[in-house]
DNA sequence: TGCCAGGCGGGGT
DNA sequence: ACCCCGCATGGC
């Protein structure tokens, strides 16, 4: 019973990222799946319900498929935000450049941009990464969108995997647990009861308030804690001013920045200011999320770009 | 085989 | 304001 979706729209943003400097691969490729991206083509799900997909190419050929009736530049404009296609990055590169965790990165990386979603999606990937290594927590995810299974079908564009709503998580919250999550189930199903009962707001109203209560409504889901609260707001809103620092995060930065790890928060808000998260994504992509030894490694050696041949942000489209 | 991981909340001091 | 523990699982 998948969903059938028209072609509703084509549009080519190829000139558009052009223009912002956007390189769509990175964008495209970076912590995304196998069933999304195949190397040069991605599904790019903008609604879950009803569904709306964007399938889209790394030159920026785009196709929107929507419900009949659906608004075409309305769904464009969705997807030029959910690229980042709108996003001024150039305060960001400004400090990576100068920086000693990431200015190789603002060299070789400045065409990547976080490619958004949305809370639900957000706060599910936020849950995952919860005491896990970066390895189990996106391979916990690859096998829970594959467990619910939910799908579209594209007009004469074949299949697409959906992540489950937060109505068929509540519908069958055993799948969780089959997929790996363990504890994390109940936290996630915390997340679905909040979103459906309008306890946590959705987008829109979260974008409206201050960094620190949109914090606070998403803390107030038992489970969901600081790092996954912030985490969530810079993958789905674009919202960087609180960074999600972790233990990895924590030591990376006590070691490059030269300060004791209880004051890590604040220098990194020092220097990265509005766009605190954004760095500590760019981070772990730069040093593929390796596990903290690794990365500590990594760091003293110099070696401060994504290398080849792991599961890593940037190639975990290759394995899942 | 254990041990630990990009957290969290609840308990202690 | 700290410190410490348990927690489900997967990965090594």
């Amino acid at each position: 019973m998948a969903a059938r979706l028209r072609l509703v729209g084509r549009v080519d943003l190829g000139e558009a990222a052009a223009r912002r400097r956007v390189d769509l691969f990175k964008v495209l490729s970076v912590y995304n799946f196998s069933f999304w991206f195949d190397g040069a083509v991605a599904r790019v799900v903008l609604e879950l319900e009803p569904p709306a997909v964007a399938v889209v190419s790394v030159k920026g050929e785009a196709a929107l498929y929507a419900q009949e009736g659906s608004d075409p530049a309305e769904l464009e404009g969705r997807l030029a935000a959910a690229l980042g296609l709108a996003e001024d990055a150039s305060g960001f590169l400004q400090v990576a450049s100068g920086d000693p965790l990431l200015a190789p990165f603002a060299r070789e990386w400045g065409g990547w941009r976080v490619r958004s979603s949305s809370l639900w999606w957000a706060l599910l990937v936020a849950v995952c990464q919860q005491n896990a290594s970066f390895r189990q927590g996106w391979s916990m995810l690859a096998r829970l969108v594959r467990s619910y299974g939910r799908r579209a079908e594209l007009e004469g564009a074949g299949e697409v995997l959906l992540p489950p709503t937060h109505r068929d998580v509540l519908g069958d919250p055993s799948r969780l647990a089959a997929s790996g999550l363990g504890y994390r189930a109940r936290t996630v199903v915390g997340v679905a009861e909040a979103l459906s009962s309008g306890r946590v707001p959705p987008e829109e109203e979260l974008a409206r308030v201050g960094a620190e209560e949109a914090e606070a409504l998403l803390r107030s889901v038992r489970g969901v804690g600081s790092y996954t609260a912030r985490l969530a707001l810079a993958l789905s809103l674009r919202r960087y001013e609180l960074p999600p620092i972790d233990r990895w995060v924590r030591a990376i930065a006590s070691r490059a920045y030269g300060v004791g790890e209880g004051e890590v928060e604040l220098e990194w808000r020092r220097r990265w200011g509005r766009w605190s998260a954004l760095a500590v994504l760019a981070l772990t992509v730069a040093l593929d999320a390796a596990p903290l030894r690794k990365a500590l490694e990594r760091l003293e050696a110099g070696r401060l770009l994504p290398e080849p041949g792991e599961v890593s942000p940037a190639q975990l489209w290759r394995y899942y």
